[in-house]
DNA sequence: TATTGTTATACTCTATAACTATA
DNA sequence: TATAGTTATAGAGTATAACAATA
C-alpha cells in the first residue's frame, strides 16, 4: 500500500513541523520576555535597543527601511524613532533626491550609549551563553542566522 | 607572554559571546514579532496561546506555576487566566490541600481550541519549516532546546 | 509572619486608519 | 494618483505596589 505509506510519511513530516513550531514558538516568546524584562536597569526599551543596534549594523536607513528590518509598521517605527531623536541618540537628515523621506542615524551619543548598553545589558545572556558547551553556542549561532532567512522570507 | 595571550584568548571569547547575544536578540525580537502579528485571523493572542500551549503540555498548574514557567509575573498572568476562564478555556479548580492555591486546567473547549489554532495559526511557520533543508530545521530543533534550558536557568 | 493570588494602576509595544507632503 | 512618513487612537502585554486570604 504506497499510498498508505506516503501519506504516512507526508503526515508525519508536516506533524513534525508542527510540533517544530509549537516548540519553538514557546522558547522564542519566553527568551523574548526574558529580554524584555532585562530593560529594568537600563535606560532604552529592548526595542529601542534593537532599532540602534539595526543602525549600528546597517549605517543610515530610511524609517521605512528600518521598520521594514524591524518587522514592524511604520508608524510603530515613528514612534520609536521619535523617542530616540529627543534622546539624541539618532538623527534625521533630509534624503538627498526625495523629499518625502528621511535617512535616520547614529549620533555618536547614540554609538556610546548602544556600545555600554550592549555591555551592561547582555551580561546575563552572554553569561549565561559563555556557561553553555562549544557545541550548544555553535547551534545558537546557526539557529540566529536560519530565524533571520526565515523572518526575512 | 603568555599573560597577554591569555588575556587576549580571553577577551575574545568574551567578545564572541557578546556578539552572538546580540545576534540572538535581533533574531528573536523579530520572530517573536512576526509570530505577534500573525494573530490577525485568530482568535486568540500569542501570550494566551502559550499558556494553553503550556497547560497542554504539564497539565494541571498553579496560576503561579504557569506565571514561572512562561516567565511572567503573577499578575500578568491573573489577566491571562481571566480571559481564557471567561471564554471557558480553562478552568480554576480549588487546590486539594493548600486553600491559598489553585489548580488551572485546559477544559475540553481549550483544548479542541488549540488545536484548532495550532494547526491555523502556525501554518506559515510550519510551511516555511517545511521549506527549509532538514539540517536547518536539526538546528532549530536544537536551539529550542538550548534557549529553554537558558531562559529556565 | 510568609506565601499565593488578585486588584488597581500605569507604561511599553504595536497596529490600523486618516492625514500631510512630495513624487 | 502613488508613496513615505507622521499623527491619532486603541488594544495587547506586562510590570510594580497594595491588598486579601490562607498557611
Amino acid at each position: 500500500m504506497p499510498s498508505v505509506t506516503t501519506e504516512s510519511l507526508a503526515g508525519a513530516a508536516s506533524a513534525l513541523d508542527t510540533a517544530l513550531a509549537s516548540a519553538l514558538r514557546l522558547s522564542v516568546v519566553r527568551l523574548n520576555r526574558r529580554l524584555r524584562a532585562q530593560r529594568a536597569d537600563t535606560s532604552v526599551t529592548l526595542t529601542q535597543l534593537a532599532a540602534l543596534s539595526t543602525l549600528d549594523l546597517h549605517g543610515a536607513l530610511t524609517p521605512g527601511e528600518l521598520a521594514a528590518h524591524e518587522k514592524v509598521q511604520p508608524p510603530s517605527m515613528t514612534r520609536v524613532l521619535t523617542v530616540l531623536e529627543e534622546r539624541g541618540l539618532v538623527l534625521r537628515r533630509p534624503h538627498p533626491s526625495d523629499g518625502r523621506q528621511a535617512l535616520v542615524e547614529l549620533t555618536e551619543a547614540g554609538r556610546d550609549l548602544l556600545a555600554q548598553e550592549v555591555r551592561m545589558r547582555e551580561a546575563w545572556l552572554a553569561q549565561r551563553l559563555a556557561e553553555l558547551p562549544a557545541e550548544d553556542r555553535e547551534t545558537l549561532r546557526a539557529a540566529s542566522a536560519v530565524i533571520d532567512r526565515l523572518v526575512a522570507s
